[in-house]
DNA sequence: CGGGATCCTACACGATACTG
DNA sequence: CAGTATCGTGTAGGATCCCG
């Protein structure tokens, strides 16, 4: 389990994956897509994760290079899978952010 | 989505909720449970842990100290839910290993 | 027994500059 | 366009010691 969950449990990764799920994807599209990513870090988790066999990069060769990336249909199965991840989140947000108030409450209000 | 493995993203999490999901465990047990667990870790998740409402903390006032820490229904769906990430993984667990070595031949075999 | 306080290290990540 | 290289920072987590 842990070794699904450290797949994706980077910063970046399911945002580039959700990206590159609709089809081959250039770089620059995606760090325009993945609000917030530097260039550094979509390079980086690109390579782990076309290392991974989550994405397919496809390089042109032409001038200017064009690169496109498109996730494999294993990520596509793992999105899937996430789903039901998110739909517990969505169901009991309400209830974690509750949670939160009546712990800090009890505790040290601010927490710390 | 983020919001979901933010919280159950941390090296320790999952583990511990595994443990105290079958009822009350107190926290020694829950030390040896978890292999590999500093004591520090370890109340530091739990902390997080009941912060975000998914472990009860119950205290019994005696001496020595005894404390039971038990899974909530929130924190069993959220359980239900990582198993189909579990099942991801064992399906693809051999794909990913061989995309890795093909990976990591193709590029320089040790990924320095 | 069930922690808290302190110190330290590794690594994830951000910012910036350079390049074929 | 699609990167790589270098530097600096915050923080997750480990080790150790102390306490009611």
């Amino acid at each position: 389990m842990r070794e699904a969950l450290d797949r994706v449990g980077g910063k970046w990764a399911i945002g580039i994956l959700i990206a590159a799920s609709a089809g081959p994807v250039r770089f620059t599209e995606l760090e325009r897509r993945v609000e917030g990513i530097s260039r550094r870090m979509l390079t980086l988790t690109l390579r782990n994760l076309e290392r991974d066999g989550l994405l397919d990069r496809h390089v042109h060769p032409c001038v200017p290079p064009k690169v496109e990336y498109t996730a494999t249909p294993m990520a596509r199965e793992l999105y899937d899978s996430l789903v039901a991840l998110t739909s517990w989140a969505e169901r009991h947000r309400e209830a974690i952010s509750a949670a939160r108030a009546e712990y800090d409450r009890r505790h040290g209000h601010p927490p710390a």
